[in-house]
DNA sequence: ATTTACCCATTATATTTATTCATTAACTGC
DNA sequence: GCAGTTAATGAATAAATATAATGGGTAAAT
């Protein structure tokens, strides 16, 4: 029977590149592991890497059972500490994705009071998904999805839980500061500031320039907010990021927001869980919290 | 460490009510697995059933398991059957999902060439999902999608394979049979017969009645094609169905086709499949299969 | 060409782990 | 209360798994 320990065996030879090596990191001598690896080569009757020379090379059988060790073996371990969590009394993770950058600081707001309420349940941030947020959640690497694409896809439930006002960010000295809103073709000898993602997942992309088949004159994707925002502060592009978020940043920078478009861009926060997962309280607690949040924030039209 | 068959356990346990019978169909005594069970409970450091009487009802931290075995028990099994295929020199087995009711005999089409190329691939065809076929790809229960709902995801890649035009099916003796299209008003006399779907997946709603803000007198759902044609041909009522399988049905029963508004209504099947099985040759081979298949099939435009 | 350092496979042996048998205790329905 | 089940336990045994020691092969260094 294929068991959770050859899985196991196959990812760390992998990890290792030797069985040697391997046996040593699983607390094994290289006996024990050749013996199993033969006996599970038996077993299934076909073999799992090619020996050539002193040296393993995978086989497809083996490139199949290693990608399926690097999909069931996370789930084993996560359920393997859950349980510890169990049995120290406390409720569990709660694993958050992220799919929207700038979210982040508004997402610190909500995980405070939570933990405050939930003291005995940890919460883990992840913002890199090999298959994307919605596979993430699919395959219970994460438990909450915060995104502004929902998806609506059976077993998924997306909850809105907040609007906002997606803005253009100028430094306070760039003529467009004075204007009452900015339209798409001014954009085209600019530099455009986003974060490093698909073009076809940023709105004001698909929303203002695409429509009005117009580009920016260049494009540079930066990581963080800060640095971003330094560099519109210093004139050396633009930036389209939600109004609250620039709001904040003006106190302290020489920045300023304009509208895109005569009516903006309005945008929506989704969260994003199982609907397995309905009757897990401290998730959806969570998602209440985050509601209420920002329940105060303007709610532009739909 | 928690094992395969710690979930094999919980699982038969739960299907079989009790230790003792889960025991039989293990191949297990009673005792053996007690002291399994106990063992485990002790690693665990929580208990997974809370005995009453002498009956077990799962924990919390035991219905998580269960949910974990019911999930990753079936791919084990497949990687299982995987190996065998590899073992016997066959090449696998091919996991088709279907997310479109009437591609069923279009696919039969497909497959029959296929399978004469590919001898040692065996074909599968699943139609119902418990987190729908996109889930279903994601958690490799299925290794093709057959959708009209193309769904860009990182991981996934999808590849238009034919176009068709959706039309209104209606008896010979219906009046609509003669006329040159219908109106969406036309329908508000009519009882619709769809496949058992949410109706925002039927195009006929989305993309004809929704928009003229109209809906049919009744709405009857039927799961087969032949019943629903049956019903349509004795005048019970009208269908959507693409015109490809209606003109089939045409020429053994009393049914006509009619253009679905002016213009008509044009759609597309999309083979979904992951990036990561590109190199898997007879699957590449079944998308190109799929598109020469229809390639004389007519293209309405996008 | 030879040495050195690795690496994997094998055999026989030792150890650990899983399973069974036999028995007890506890519960359910009659 | 009794017959029929069910789960838990302890000791004995069967089976699976790990180890030590050794050998043969390969690649890089001398």
């Amino acid at each position: 029977m294929l068991d959770r320990i050859h899985l196991v065996i196959i990812r760390e030879v992998d990890r290792q590149g030797s069985l040697t090596a391997a046996a040593g990191t699983l607390h094994l001598t290289q006996s024990a592991l050749s013996h199993t690896v033969k006996k599970i080569e038996q077993q299934l009757g076909t073999p799992i890497w090619d020996r050539e020379g002193r040296s393993l090379r995978l086989t497809q059988a083996g490139q199949y059972l290693l990608s399926l060790a690097e999909r069931l073996l996370p789930q084993f371990e996560h359920a393997e500490s859950r349980m510890k969590q169990y049995a120290a009394g406390e409720r569990g993770t709660l694993r958050i994705g992220m799919e929207c950058h700038p979210c982040y600081q508004w997402l610190l707001k909500v995980v405070s009071p939570y933990l405050a309420r939930w003291p005995d349940v940890d919460v883990d941030v992840k913002q890199r998904f090999q298959f994307g947020g919605i596979g993430a959640l699919f395959g219970y690497d994460i438990d909450i999805l915060v995104t502004p694409d929902p998806l609506k896809r059976p077993g998924l439930r997306f909850d809105p839980v907040f609007d906002y006002e997606q803005v253009l960010v100028v430094a306070d000295a760039h003529p467009f500061a004075a204007q009452r809103y900015v339209k798409p073709e001014q954009l085209v000898d600019e530099t455009l500031i986003t974060y490093p993602v698909e073009t076809d997942r940023l709105d004001i992309y698909n929303q203002f320039l695409r429509p009005a088949g117009v580009a920016p004159r260049r494009h540079k994707t930066i990581e963080t907010t800060d640095i971003m925002l330094q560099m519109v502060a210093s004139n050396r592009g633009v930036a389209a990021l939600p109004r609250w978020l620039a709001e904040e940043y003006a106190d302290r920078m020489p920045v300023a927001s304009v509208k895109l478009g005569r009516d903006g861009i309005a945008k929506q926060i989704f969260l994003g869980t199982r609907e397995a997962d309905a009757s897990i309280d401290y998730l959806a607690s969570f998602v209440a919290y985050a509601r209420e949040s920002m329940a105060q924030a303007p709610r532009p039209r739909r």
